[in-house]
DNA sequence: ATCGAAGGACGGAGGATCAAACCTTTTCTT
DNA sequence: AAGAAAAGGTTTGATCCTCCGTCCTTCGAT
């Protein structure tokens, strides 16, 4: 009996096919115009704002200056960001942005599963929040739910503050990982938000969900944020299901 | 009035420093080595299994051939894995593997982080399961659960089943990325639990969660899942905290 | 005895990345 | 007014990763 034969003839279930799928090696050009695009998309980075000097910035990454310059170049080109010389100078956050590009094939195809990944960082950030977030904290994310409440008629603004809110809260969560998970999450999202309609009823019952959720959050009860997160979510959820394709 | 100096007028927060992390840009070579060996570390892979055969594997993996064959010899150096000449020959999971290794200071610097990501994770797979999953895939963890009942006295099989009860629940979940999400917090958590004690006494109480995690999932009751998973995850959370440095 | 399917080995081409300079512009300081 | 300083812009070469194609070797099945 011959050794290929012995060995396949232990107990094997089936591995989950998950484990051969593709390596997905993004270069590190790649991911630093991702990770500054979706910076300045999200509003993370607001226009105006001046980035770190290029021989600083690229230590921080990990990166050679020439990839960040790169990345860069890509993302004057692209209308995002640009740059003056000269002592004082700098790259900064154009003023304003370029319209966004309407969501790739990719994106559309992937929407169900972008949204079960919003739906574990955003469950997981609520409930850590809840357990960890200080008065600090707290106080921060309630300015920013001053804003949200009176932002109501201006959709793209009202974004912008309902994203600092979630990443606020990831913040507060003190997980530098759930941090980066949710900016990620909320880039993959605004590309498909950005091209449903949202009037200002909508708008007013998700602040609600906002309210209760900070509620629960400064109660320090977890599950309850878990519970105001998930119905906070299936609302958006819903509503992509009725108008993409698979839904 | 410099350009510069008009533009640093703009209001503007202070960006999470996340936004400027290290660009952590694996090599195809690494992520494989790292999603293979995890596979096998975890018994996702079981010992005696046989591999795709390069042709076929690396096309799934998206990778050139000579690529998948670096990891390979890395993961047969290492003694996880040995291959076979000739027809019916191939690359199979080494039994018995070979013994692991002690974390790594990075992981002990991160463990908190990681536990933090788990949370999330779990907490997501469980809702969604909660909600998704089919009898098919009921009765397929119900399996797991009756292997899992019957390891108390063996750490190394009990944890194998915990992860495939895991692994399943993301599986029942039906999103391929919350399963490799599953797969890799669970690899870097196996590097924390194994030096760590665990007599019977507690692999049962964990298995009464167990129980009542697959009712609530049964049920669909995506919050109780919510609930028992998250009480399920701070048991191993407190035992770390209590071992390991800045708990 | 032959064929086919598997692992094993090699060599060159292309591209990404890094490192270390040096140049140009602008502003601040003296 | 002169020069130092701080920023972006440019160039060049070396290195490493990855891919692709080709060929070799082994050995079970027919």
């Amino acid at each position: 009996m011959p050794a290929a034969e012995r060995r396949r003839s232990a107990g094997t279930l089936a591995p989950p096919e998950a484990v051969f799928a593709p390596v997905r090696s993004q270069t590190a050009f790649e991911e630093t115009v991702e990770r500054l695009g979706t910076a300045i998309k999200l509003g993370l980075l607001a226009p105006g704002a001046r980035l770190p000097a290029e021989r600083e910035l690229c230590t921080r990454m990990g990166i050679a200056r020439s990839t960040l310059r790169q990345a860069l170049t890509a993302l004057t080109q692209s209308g995002h960001v640009f740059a003056t010389r000269g002592r004082g100078g700098g790259t900064f956050v154009s003023d304003p942005q370029p319209p966004a590009d309407p969501p790739s094939e990719h994106v559309l195809a992937e929407w169900r599963e972008v949204c079960d990944q919003r739906l574990a960082v955003e469950l997981g950030v609520a409930v850590l929040a809840a357990d960890r977030a200080d008065p600090r904290a707290l106080g921060a994310l309630d300015e920013v739910m001053s804003v949200l409440e009176g932002t109501l008629e201006d959709f793209a603004a009202y974004r912008q503050a309902d994203i600092r809110l979630h990443v606020g809260l990831a913040e507060a969560a003190g997980s530098a990982r759930l941090v980066r998970a949710m900016t990620e999450v909320q880039g993959a999202m605004t590309d498909l938000i950005a091209y449903i309609a949202h009037p200002p009823e909508v708008l007013s019952s998700s602040n609600a969900q906002h309210r209760r959720l900070l509620a629960a959050v400064r109660e320090g009860d977890a599950m309850r944020a878990a519970k105001v997160m998930a119905e906070h979510l299936q609302g958006t959820e819903h509503v992509l299901a009725g108008l993409l394709p698979g839904g």
